[in-house]
DNA sequence: ATGAAAGCGCTAACAG
DNA sequence: CTGTTAGCGCTTTCAT
């Protein structure tokens, strides 16, 4: 390459990168690079620079939709930017997560969105190492890095208002496992709802659950199960909501015979002529967010670590 | 490293990659890793071998629910083989995709699942370095690559087909750009299925869209405008299926009242009580499948391009 | 089984 | 502005 152009390799490089060139060597250099469809590698200079542009996105599953969208909204600043991702589907796996952030370090990747398994995921070796890392949803607790949240605690409250407001008096939660934040923020909301309607949260219709399809499904089967049934629930998130309303529709009592809450958005589902409380979450704005925070920092920004706390938005029917 | 291990690098190299060395000596590397928290770089291993543990997925859009599937399950094999995989959005924009198909080439990475912008992708560079790529859903034409696609016209039988039978007769197609194969060969599904039942498939009832919702929107509106509207709407993918759903909405005849079959699911739409002919696509099965045969090819296998076309499914309701 | 040495392709420092 | 040089961290002969 640099032979073809009879030059020496500096000078590709620096024709490459945009430094200042003389014309015509430059002009010889881009003749040659065209003439043989010449590709720098990015893997020589990520060696030689010891970083690469590239983001580690590491997330439950991209197949639920908060995530999709999440995922979308960092790809595109990342694009912009003239960075790449890889996806790297945890399932809430810690070991699974683990092998992803090995990963990320030993590609020299620039940098890591971290939506994380749980409260105790290990960022110390990519902090050690210099590599940023965001929080999305929620964080890895004892690590002082910029993260990206919604008001769970309002969007919990918000929605249960909504049900108060259609009616409702008995009015169940299905929220997540009892050892993550999101969860008993949303599940706080909930209470605190209740509370300030005048109402006692009766704690056979707070139900802990999975955060997954299955989970609403058998909670919401438990709750109809009870004595004193309820006539509405707040489902903490988007999965859970469909295996409840799969109950639901089971039995014959879809909304409005049910009441129903949800946090989180179901895209597509809206269209469905059933009156449901959506918590909408602005998934795709979390996403932006955090990669430009994370741009920031792999741009050697190193204020200390902030939170950006996003506002969900109740979208009734 | 191999310093405190009191070891040679090319020592060092085999025992992280499993290789046979006394085990007294492997012992004294595991230890000094462990110590220094070692992770060997991948990126100095991809320079070396000129190949990397990455793999390329383009698709148009991860929003898309066919596409989420489909890198969920690229994603699974790839991560079980050892494999990441580096999400790639190109909006069907022919740039955008140019431009990650150079990111592969400048990376190294090891090959590239693709499911081109348009017919005429080109990965001839690619090709020439022996990079292998794999074609999901439509294929770049002029290329002789694996290809994992659906039965298209198959597809549009069937769905029309059940409508047929559910006693519609005026029945309209709503498909993709007139040039674009998977468009066509959905229409001539519908267009076989009705000739098949004496009928003759009207041109006005013919729409071709843009495979999105605002298609899907403006082609339906179009059809209901028709001095004869149809009774019954085969659309032939997803997104439209959405845009085609919220004009019905609007003018309070969703389905029974007209009848409507799709090509392509929408994730928890099923839950909907509406009375729609779904043929499902197994999206994940095509990623896992193509991930598969990428896989093969990067492992030197040099038989000549497949094609494998996967059934589609028709799940009425 | 192990070490020495070369080199993958690039860029940063230095000298001119 | 440009070339020379060294070296990023690994793998792979080639000897031993």
């Amino acid at each position: 390459m640099a032979r073809l152009a009879g030059v020496s390799p500096a000078t590709v490089s620096r024709v490459m990168n945009g430094m200042n060139v003389s014309p015509e060597r430059s002009k010889r250099v881009r003749e040659a690079a065209e003439a043989l469809s010449f590709r720098p590698s990015r893997t020589a200079r990520t060696l030689r620079r010891q970083n690469s542009e590239v983001i580690a996105l590491v997330i439950p599953d991209i197949e639920n939709p908060f995530f999709t969208s999440l995922a979308r909204g960092v790809e595109d600043v990342a694009q912009a930017a003239g960075y790449s991702v890889v996806l790297c589907n945890t399932d809430e796996d810690h070991d699974k997560e683990a092998k992803y952030l090995d990963i990320a370090i030993g590609a020299n990747m620039a940098g890591v969105i971290l939506a994380a398994a749980g409260d105790h995921s290990d960022v110390s070796e990519l902090i050690e190492r210099g590599r940023p890392v965001v929080a999305v949803d929620r964080g890895p607790h004892g690590f002082d890095i910029d993260a990206v949240t919604v008001d769970n605690r309002a969007g919990g409250r918000a929605a249960t208002k909504a049900l108060l407001e259609a009616g409702h008096r008995r009015i169940a939660c299905i929220t997540g496992p009892k050892d993550v934040e999101t969860a008993t923020g949303r599940a706080d909301g909930w209470a605190g709802a209740l509370t300030a309607a005048g109402l006692t949260p009766d704690p056979d219709l707070l139900r802990y659950a999975n955060f997954r399809v299955d989970g609403g499904e058998q909670a919401m089967a438990e709750l109809l199960e009870l004595p004193e049934p309820p006539d509405a629930v707040f489902v903490a998130n988007n999965l859970m909501s469909v295996g409840a309303l799969q109950v639901l529709a089971e039995r014959g009592i879809l909304p409005p015979a049910t009441g129903l809450a949800i946090f989180g958005d179901l895209p597509f589902v809206p269209l469905v002529p059933l009156p449901i409380t959506v918590v909408a979450l602005p998934a795709r704005l979390i996403g932006t967010t955090a990669a430009n925070l994370l741009l920031e920092r792999i741009n050697g920004d190193d204020q200390p670590a902030r939170t950006i706390v996003l506002r969900s938005r109740v979208a009734p029917r």
